[in-house]
DNA sequence: GCATTTGTGAAAAACCTGTAAACGGCGGTA
DNA sequence: TACCGCCGTTTACAGGTTTTTCACAAATGC
């Protein structure tokens, strides 16, 4: 492995923060920066349910202002793309009333 | 190969750093200091989202100032003079919000 | 069923990028 | 010195992309 390479597997899912990519079988996905910093802190995170507290401060630097839905905007948009290059897995699952898990095996 | 050279071919784009060259199709393109200079960076690194940050530090060798557009205004003009000898190839991809990307493949 | 929460398309606002052009400095030349 | 051409730097603005916000549909939980 090269020297300085940090990223890790979930599946056929990359994460490579320090490269500012995310990558599907070695294909690049074209995320923004805010979709790239929330799959980031999700990955990172893996099996622990992430509140929209947590996920907003971690993303965007501070916590969400009431009625904030910016964190469920970008989770959409986050399963689409992650859908389309991988429809056969669910990696973000909802946890009413609370937030989000990232879980690459189910 | 000859004693000192190191060069390397991206297509038909040859880079010779210690001859302060790049060449397309053996014919010098005819680069100022900083586009050659920017050039070496981004083909030094190959399919790796470089930074403002890093390009500017490796060209200028400082870090860019707020609002500094200076990377942006060299990228365009190397893309000119690249695209003009290689109208067909796109080399210098764009991320939004990061910096830019060298890929001879795509 | 009803209230609450989540999903998501779409418009508006904010932000970022591409690029031409202006400007100044420098070296060469007459 | 005056002029010229070239390069590097900075600025301005058009155009493009992303982020934010909003509205309503769908889903969830009681």
């Amino acid at each position: 492995m090269a020297v300085g390479s940090t990223s890790d597997k979930a599946g056929r899912l990359e994460v490579r923060p320090e490269e500012h990519a995310a990558l599907v079988d070695g294909r690049p996905l074209s995320l923004t920066v805010r979709e790239l910093q929330l799959l980031v802190t999700l990955w990172s995170n893996p099996q622990r349910i992430l509140t929209r507290e947590e996920l907003h401060t971690s993303v965007w630097g501070t916590p969400p202002r009431r009625d904030d839905r910016s964190v469920d905007v970008y989770v959409s948009r986050l399963r689409a793309k992650l859908g389309a290059a991988l429809p056969d897995q669910k990696l973000i699952y909802t946890h009413n009333g609370i937030g989000y898990r990232f879980s690459p095996d189910g």
